[in-house]
DNA sequence: ACCCTCGCATTTTTT
DNA sequence: ATGCGAGGGT
């Protein structure tokens, strides 16, 4: 609800965020006066700071200040003497949001005292793992592998088992694979019906398989990072209890995404001091398809008796009509924890809801609105356009292309998952980790230096039968006469390179080594021989790779990083508007934000709905919440009657959750296109004999389901209005102009046929010169 | 070893 | 439509 509408002059985040320095000085608590740090904050966000003791569960709504939160509650923690930094556990989940901890956590301690136990679930898996690897089964140098690697790792076994890949595909198994990890289970707990879900029963037998792989290869993949971690907690009781008195206060952001091997692993730990606080806020849990449980945050006061509960709903982001509309929005949803932000600033904006004909009307209005606000002096970095699938972009990117209008896309192939890039850090592996046979599967014949898979195949044959890696396998078959002379030669000439590369490793800066082996290699080379377009830009990346190496003490304290982090920073000069997911768009805020493709069957994405009935309707709807509530000032909606989907023009209903906005909160607007359209266009049919009809969005919805017959549970009466008249959704009547036809517009006027482009037609009129129509809104002339 | 064609799927993505 | 991967042909 909008509590009151009085601005206010002392917004605590306004002003704390941008400012932080200088850096506060740490001042003793607990002397009558209030630490520094303190100040500033609202009582609730003060009391999440303040309550150290137990187990706290601090529900943070959107632009509530909760990074805030967490690192005051950090300093607070040091200064007020309750734990040395080293004696906190804090877990994030992304890479970003440890690093943006981890600043904004050292300008209240000053840089010098790091905090050893700050990072995401994996890094600190890796390096609890580091400590005791023996104990699960590994050597303390264990290699991470990442999801290319553990995919052909899968695809080696199951080619092993003579399971035909077709049937039986490995990603699927990887997925499978990836989810009992994610829910904590090894293969011995995998149940049978589970099981059963690949190959006739053998899921978890080939689940064994690779994890016993795995271990041959001293190697773990991401799921391992967290799930052996929990193994090593559950069976070693000596180190649990070391850990669990070492960590006296842990601290969990954005619980909701926890899935269940990282719930049960915190709970463990926490099991010891009882001092957890975790902060989320189950109305942004929106990875519930890669395994976060909303579960553990909805569970949390039964989980952790006596724990205490803070809300912090005041919003220092949004305007009141924001905050409204979203909150209407959400309260659709059952089994919430129930927060309602609010804020003490003007209503601003409100949120507008706009019907188009098709995308790219879309894309086109959205440019156009983008201008107009650039000449009324917006920022294009605090411009933002979300969508639900990624296959929206490429629209908009092709409109702004045209118009000049400068734009980057967010969370597009990341830069450790370039070919280049895994080809050049496998060399890397192969000199680090010699035995890192899926490294040396990787290169040995890239660049093509005449080895082929015959001689692969010798190598992991005599590999598996004397227990060997590859490298060693090839060390040993180079002196004798098992391969024939021209491969024995190629394999002995790549093998003392290796030589060379390691013992230059070990005297030169590793960057210069890497770009030594490189060149050597001949994978520069085969970049350089390459002419088709991009190899320039990848032989860009393979020289910022080898800059980024200059950072890190050493090659495997560098692949390390590499193995979890996946990804560098970039920096990219000049004001851009975003485009990206609404995934990806959590935890950012724009000042204009666009949110397009707000139809049934995209949003909610329609398979979310089939695949998991309410709970993905739910979370399709947590997903429009998260997608609002990232506006500071406004917030555009919108909605086409048809799109290309696939390649083919279908038409679509506007979302439920348009229906379920609160009408006094929005504005609503349609373009000519729609208007025409559903204006005077249908009396048009009607008097053609179209059998034109006119309906409202949720009375199509409901043909729509009605003919689809599903039963995902959306019986709900909307709680909104509908937008009557807006957008009449109907099929392209299906007979066609020739070209050259004299053709009679209900608008322009009479004019002759240029092309067809399916249901569109190029015209030229005679007064209103060339337009692109639809021919349901032509006749021929009379 | 390379190229071409055919078939297939195509929500969201971190580590 | 489009792009990617596998398989077959040259």
């Amino acid at each position: 609800m909008i509590r009151s509408v009085a601005q206010s002059p002392d917004n605590p985040e306004a002003e704390a965020f941008p400012s932080f320095e200088p850096a506060p000085r740490v001042a003793r608590a607990g002397h009558g006066r209030v630490a520094p740090y303190l100040e500033g904050l609202n009582p609730e966000q003060r009391a999440a700071v303040e309550a150290l003791d137990g187990p706290v569960l601090v529900l943070a709504g959107a632009g509530v200040g909760k990074t805030r939160v967490l690192t005051t509650r950090i300093a607070h923690l040091i200064a007020s003497g309750r734990a040395r930094p080293h004696e906190i556990l804090a877990v994030t989940f992304t890479n970003k949001a440890a690093r943006e901890m981890r600043e904004r956590v050292s300008l209240f301690t000053g840089s010098h005292q790091g905090m050893p136990w700050l990072g995401t679930f994996h890094s600190i898996g890796v390096k609890i793992l580091r400590m005791h690897a023996e104990l699960v089964g590994l050597r303390p140098n264990f290699t991470i592998l990442d999801t290319d690697d553990q995919l052909r790792l899968i695809k080696q076994i199951l080619q092993a088992e003579n399971l035909d890949d077709k049937r039986w595909p490995p990603r699927a198994l990887a997925s499978l694979i990836d989810g009992w990890k994610n829910r904590g289970l090894d293969p011995a707990h995998v149940s049978a019906g589970e099981s059963s879900a690949f190959a006739g029963g053998r899921g978890a037998a080939l689940y064994a398989a690779y994890q016993a792989r795995l271990k041959t290869l001293n190697a773990v993949d991401f799921g391992d990072l967290l799930l052996e971690a929990l193994r090593l907690f559950r069976e070693n009781a000596d180190v649990l209890a070391a850990f669990q008195s070492r960590f006296r206060y842990i601290l969990v952001d954005e619980y909701q995404d926890t899935n269940a091997v990282q719930y049960l692993w915190l709970r463990l730990l926490a099991q010891g001091r009882g001092n957890v606080c975790c902060v989320g806020d189950d109305d942004q849990s929106i990875y519930g398809w890669r395994g976060a449980d909303v579960d553990n945050i909805l569970r949390f006061e039964k989980d952790f008796p006596g724990a205490r509960v803070i809300r912090l709903e005041r919003n220092y982001r949004s305007g009141g009509h924001i905050l409204a509309v979203a909150a209407g929005l959400i309260a659709h949803n059952q089994g919430r924890l129930g927060k309602t932000l609010f804020t003490d600033a003007p209503l601003g904006d409100r949120p507008t809801v706009i019907g188009v004909w098709d995308s790219q009307e879309e894309a086109r209005v959205v440019g156009d609105a983008i201008e107009d606000a650039q000449r009324h002096g917006v920022s294009l970095d605090d411009v933002a356009i979300l969508v639900r699938a990624s296959s929206q972009m490429r629209e908009f990117e092709e409109r702004f292309i045209a118009m000049g209008l400068p734009y980057k896309v967010i969370g597009g192939p990341r830069f450790y998952e370039r070919a280049e890039i895994r080809d050049a850090l496998a060399y890397l592996r192969c000199v680090a980790q010699p035995d890192d046979d899926l490294a040396f599967e990787r290169i040995y014949n890239q660049p093509k230096r005449g080895l082929g898979d015959a001689t692969l195949a010798i190598l992991h044959e005599f590999g598996r039968r004397a227990g060997v890696s590859l490298m060693r396998a090839a060390q040993m078959l180079i002196e004798t006469e098992e391969l024939k002379a021209r491969p024995r030669q190629l394999l002995r000439d790549l093998l003392l390179s290796f030589d060379r590369w390691r013992k230059a490793a070990e005297e030169i800066p590793h960057e210069e080594a890497a770009q030594l082996v490189l060149e050597e290699s001949g994978y520069i080379d085969m970049w350089k021989a390459e002419r088709t377009p991009d190899a320039a830009g990848r032989l860009d990346n393979l020289k910022e790779l080898v800059r980024s190496m200059g950072g890190f003490p050493d090659l495997g304290a560098f692949l390390e990083h590499v193995s979890l982090v996946m990804d560098v920073e970039s920096a990219d000069a000049g004001q851009r508007v975003s485009i990206m997911t609404l995934h990806a768009a959590k935890g950012l805020e724009f000042d204009l934000v666009f949110l397009p493709g707000w139809e049934e069957g995209l949003f909610p994405n329609q398979r979310a709905l089939d695949d998991n009935g309410r709970a993905g309707l739910e979370e399709e709807r947590r997903l429009a919440y998260v997608g609002l509530t990232r506006a500071r000032r406004t917030a555009k909606i919108y909605h086409a009657a048809n799109r290309r989907m696939r390649g083919l023009w279908q038409s679509s209903a506007p979302s439920r959750f348009i229906d379920e906005l609160p009408p006094d909160h929005i504005a609503v607007e349609e373009t000519e296109g729609a208007a025409a359209f559903g204006g005077y266009g249908v009396s048009r049919f009607d008097a053609a004999g179209f059998g034109g009809r006119y309906e409202t969005p949720g009375s199509r919805r409901a043909e729509v389901f009605r003919q689809r017959g599903d039963g995902s549970g959306f019986g709900r009466a909307a709680a909104g209005r509908s937008f009557d008249g807006k957008a009449v959704v109907r099929a392209a009547p299906a007979s066609g102009f020739e070209e050259g036809a004299r053709v009679f517009h209900v608008k322009f006027g009479p004019g002759s046929v240029v092309s067809a482009d399916g249901p569109k037609l190029t015209i030229d009129f005679d007064k209103a010169g060339r337009k692109l129509v639809m021919e349901s809104f032509v006749t021929a002339e009379p």
